[in-house]
Parts: structure tokens; sequence; C-alpha cells
DNA sequence: AACATCTGGTGAAACGATTTATTGTAAGCT
DNA sequence: AGCTTACAATAAATCGTTTCACCAGATGTT
């Protein structure tokens, strides 16, 4: 009936006979520890089944091999992806991840990130809800922090996201030569960062092709309905690009509810392709957003800052690459036929947006 | 030139003119300290913008708010809002989670897994890579374990799983009762308990329905080829089930890249109901598992658990739901055009399965 | 008055690691 | 031999908490 406790580093020097310092430095990888203790150490944590403990550890030496993930939606397969990859990468570099998710809650992120704070990382990797973050980071907070996908309105931040002004342009540039006179676009709200700045991207993109911007928010009903009633109106828009995915997916299914299809009754194109995006017959002309170079280089800078690197907030803009597909065919506009077969699948290599 | 630390219990005694112990009663909300002491303490929190050290504190009081979380795949749409439900539901019992992705690597997961027990989490929630599971978990570990999704091969864990061998038995049943004579059942490995299982429902359900299994791996390009040669092959089978989400997939695009689609020239059913099978046209009819409920049961379980509970290892299996769509249709073989609008969506109630 | 029982509070000992200073020993150099 | 230098190993201090034993004073009980 005693208490069989996970091993601690002591019970590893009894066994081997050293002091503890030294089992420390064998773990460490310290020089100046002779072989055949090497040796006995080795074996006494095995025998033992030891292994350190991170929080004593970290709590001494001041470095944690510990950082903090915050998205705002886990169940978005981008920051999902997102999340992957830096996990991943995080892992090679003997980081573990504490991952949250805030929901797509301003409150809930803050309080997140409060809490975050006490298992005290190493640094912080944050996709933010919104534009307001720095007033939502916990004032004091010392370890680094970068930022991905959304711009803050306060600069200060490292940040790598995508060339959202220029991939949107690029888009509505194809739709406008594929003769659409006018363009419905839609996006959940423009108080975040990437609608708006698509939203401006096509607008300074068009020249004659008329646009129109409906925001639909985030789960909302009412925007649900604002965009049915729209599609419902007696004039039907000659195209759809929708700047985010989940408002592409209601665009989509409300589509479908009503009867109109794309590219037969209307132009369809979307940022964020996904798998259904190929999927579905013809196929939908979307923007391809460089999720795990995204994680990448997040995942580098904030490495670097950790490792002390000083210097200015670096912000880097990545580049997307656009799909075209069936679904802003004018030429599909008959023969709906054809396109599950993929053949319409091309990347545009016009202006700065280069092959696959 | 000093040295301004995060701040540490000790700095808000200090502020308070308090011992660090009554602070710590303050923060751990212990009876016996006067009114006014509080309020002081709580000021002196807030000035100094402190924050407690998890670590420090799960040092000394052995008692951890960390979880463990490890999935095969974050990418994974099924596993990525099992996660996600589970790290909101953790949060509101006041737990952080430790979330890594084997991707579908044993020796990964392996890897990982030693790698978390370094945290001292509270409690494991795993789905493991494949049925070994119990010799990856490393000896000596004592916090529980709750497994998911996936069966051992070794009993004697906690288990929430679904009911795998009655939804497959369903819709091989829909399938028959549909008029199909023959059909190809398509999963990523049978050494999968979930492909197994599920295929094993199928061969016990079908009366005349000749079925016959073909498995085509994870991201194999040789499995693909397999499939893609008996796609085919002379002679076409009347039917298509496939077993998990990844190869559906792949299926669905090697269908449409034959140029073979459902259900004009084939039967088309599949395991894991996702969005774009509800969006392309026809819809796909596939058994829905509820991942969220399997998330919240395994959490309600593993917290059960780690309060002490005791007792021999549960397993509970979830019921899944059917939904009965437009691909394995015999009617709509003629005319595809309806199918879009989703009219042929229903749920079946035979047996034990329950509509929405 | 003497004794037990609360009450609000504190100092100091853990927890499991790393780091620093220290020691003893062996080797290297005049 | 005498003196420095280098090496191996350790004891002890420390990180930020919680917990335990204890204390002084007030209150209650006989």
């Amino acid at each position: 009936m005693s208490k069989p406790r996970t091993p601690s580093i002591k019970m590893v020097a009894d066994r081997a006979g050293v002091s503890v310092a030294t089992v420390s430095n064998v773990l460490n990888g310290k020089p100046n520890v002779s072989p055949d203790l090497v040796l006995r150490v080795r074996d006494a944590v095995k025998e033992l089944g030891y292994a350190v403990d991170f929080g004593a550890s970290r709590l001494r030496s001041r470095k944690s091999q510990l950082a903090g993930v915050v998205v705002p939606d886990l169940t978005n397969p981008m920051f999902a992806s997102f999340v992957s990859t830096l996990e991943h990468l995080a892992r090679v570099d003997g980081f573990d991840l504490v991952v949250v998710s805030a929901r797509n809650d301003p409150e809930e992120e803050a309080d997140r990130l409060r809490n975050i704070r006490s298992w005290r990382p190493a640094g912080l990797i944050v996709i933010p809800c919104d534009g307001a973050f720095a007033k939502r980071l916990p004032e004091g907070f010392s370890a680094p922090v970068v930022l991905a996908d959304r711009i803050p309105d306060e600069p200060g931040f490292d940040l790598i996201a995508v060339d959202n002004s220029a991939a949107a342009g690029a888009i509505a540039t194809h739709i406008e030569s594929q003769g659409y006179k006018d363009c419905l676009v839609v996006g959940s709200w423009l108080s975040i960062s990437n609608v708006r700045e698509r939203w401006e991207g096509i607008r300074k993109a068009v020249k004659r092709l008329e646009v129109e911007m409906l925001e639909i928010g985030i789960d909302d009903p009412e925007g649900a309905d604002r965009l049915e009633r729209r599609l419902r109106g007696r004039q039907l828009p000659g195209a759809l690009f929708v700047l985010d995915h989940g408002s592409s997916l209601l665009a989509y299914r409300t589509m479908a509810e009503i009867g109109i299809s794309a590219p037969r009754d209307i132009g369809f194109a979307s940022f964020d392709d996904m798998e259904w995006m190929r999927l579905v017959a013809p196929s939908i002309t979307a923007v391809r957003q460089p999720v795990e170079d995204m994680a990448e280089q997040a995942w580098a800078l904030l490495l670097r800052r950790i490792r002390g690197s000083a210097g200015d907030p670096a912000t880097r803009r990545l580049r997307c690459a656009i799909e075209i597909r069936g679904s802003t065919s004018r030429s599909l506009r008959q023969d709906a036929g054809e396109a599950q077969k993929g053949g319409m699948t091309c990347t545009l290599q016009e202006g700065r947006y280069s092959p696959e």
C-alpha cells in the first residue's frame, strides 16, 4: 500500500548511484560526464520508465517548449489545416502546442488568451477573431506573438497573411473578361480584414463591371435571409463572388434551393478553395490560399523571435493561386454537361500569379 | 536595466502586505480569509497583471488542469470537429488541451504519446491510428485514458465509438432494396477497426446482394490505381459503398475522371457524411456519425475518471443516422436533373435508426 | 479561572527539475 | 616539487506555487 508515484529525477539518480545533477546533465546532453555514468543513467531511466516533467523543467530553466495557438474556429478546414501544419513543424523543433478555438467570439478569445498565458508559453500564434485583437492581448504578456491571416487594426505585430486584394482583383478581372455585366459580392463582415481587403481589391480592379456588396454574417439566419431575398429578387446578378468559405457554403446551398445553378443562371466564384469545389459539377472557380505556407512562415518567424531575434515587426504577404473552373465560364452556359471532368481547371498566370 | 519578470505570487503578497499563503488562499477561494484582505489581494493582482503559473501550481498541488488529445489526422473534418467540441467542453470544466496529430503514423503516435506524458496531463483522449494502441501507450502512464472512434485490439480501455456494423448494414440493406445486384465495397484498410466492423456489418446484413471488398490504403497511389482499374474493368459493379471519408473523396474523384456518375451508371453511398456530399448533384447517400456526441461522451467519461471514478472499463456505442439521398436512387437513374434540390434527402427510420 | 475550540493569518517545507558554486582528483608545465 | 589548468561529480540554491503545522487572539464551556 505504498505510493508508486511517477518516477522523478531523484529516483533515477538513486538507482544509478549518482547525483541528480548528473542525471540532469546526461538528459540534457551536457558535456563533461563520463561515458560509463551516461550508460548507468540511461539504464536507470529505461528501467524506471522515467520521463522528465516539463513543468518543473520550465519552472527552473525559464525556458518553455510550449507554444500557444489560437484560431477563430477549428472546424473551418482552413484553420484545421493551419493548425495541423503548425503542429507538425513545432514538433520537429521540439515544441508542443496548446490549441484553443475562440469559436468566432472575441470574448471567448480574450478569455482563452488570458488562460493560455498561465501556461507560460514561449510564444503565441494567433488568427484573431477581428481587428481589435490588440485590446484582448493580456497586458504584460511578454512572449512573442505572431499573427496570421487577419490584419489587426493597430500595427506593431508580426504578421503573415495573404495578398487578398490582388487575388480578389484577379478574380474580378476574370469575371469581367468573361463578359458579365454585374456582380454581387458576398462576405461575412467587412469588419473582418480579409473580407474588407478582398472587397477593396475588387473595386480597385474592375473597370466596367458593376459590383455590389452584401454582408451576411457568420451563422446568422438574418444574413441568410438577406441573401435569399436578393437572389430571388427580380434582377438576378450576372455573377456571384463570395469572399469566404462559410458564406460560400451558404450561398451554394441557397442557390440550389432556389433552383439557380452556375454557370447556367449565374457566374459563381469563391475565396478559399476547398475539396468540394472541385467535386461539384461544374467545379467552382476559386482562390486557393497557401495555408501550409502561411503556417510554415508563421512558425519560422515565431521561432526566430523565441530564439531572441529582435527587430521591427515584420509583415509578409503570401501570394494566392487562382483556379479558373467551370462555374464562371460563359461558354458553359448552354451545355452544362461536360463540366465535371475537370478539364476546365487551370491556373491564372496573368500579372503576378504563377502556375502550380 | 533591471529584470521586469512576469509577476509572481510573492510580488502580489508584498504589494498587498500579506503572506503568499494568504494570496494563494484568496486565489483558490479558500474560506477563512477576511473580506478586506480578499479585496487588497484582488487589487494587487489587478494592478500587477498577475496570473498564476499553472506549471508551478501543478507541480506543488499534483493536480493538473490539462488534458491531452491525440488524433490520427487533424485535417480530417471529422477529427477536427471532434477536437473542437472537446476543446470547448474541456474549457467549461477549466481544462486546457494539448492537441497532437499522429498523421496516420503509428510511430509518430507513439512518439507523441511519450512526449505528451511529460506534461503530466490529468487525462488523455485518443483516437488511435490502429488497433495496436495498447503497445504504444508508454508503460507507467498513470492518467486515465479514454479511447474514441476506433477499437483497440486489446480490451481494457474505456471506449466511445459508433455502431459501425448496424449503420453499414442499414446502408447495405437499402442498396439491396433498391434492386442493385452487386456492390463493390471500398475502404482504406481492414486493419482499421472501423472499416472492418463496417465491412462485417455489410456481410451480415445482405441477403442476395453480392459484395466484394477492396482495400485502397490511405494516401496510397497504388490503392488509387487498384480502384481505378477495378472501375475501368469490363464489369462495372452495380453499386459502390465507401467506408471512410478519405476513400470517398478519392472514389468520387476517380468516378468523375473516368466519366461515370451516380446514380446514372452506378449507385454510390459513403460513410462519414460531409458537407460536400449534400452539395454535389445528386447528393450522396451517407452515414452520419454523431461526432459531437462522441466528443461529449468521451469528455464526460474522462472527467469522471479524473475525478476518481473507479470501475471496469466502459464501452459505449453511439447510434449513427442514415441519410438516404439521390446517389443510390434507382428511379433517378434516368432523369438526373431534379436531384440537386435535395428533395430526396430523408432519414431512415427502419430498425433502430431514428429520424433527425 | 482554566481549558478547549474557533478564526484569521503566517513561515517554512515541499514539488521536480536546472544551475551555480564548490570540491576533489588527475594531468600539464616550469 | 610546486603551481596552474582541466575534468567529473556533487551539494545546495532556486524557480512559483500549495500545503501543513503552528500561532496569537477571541470566543465559548465548564
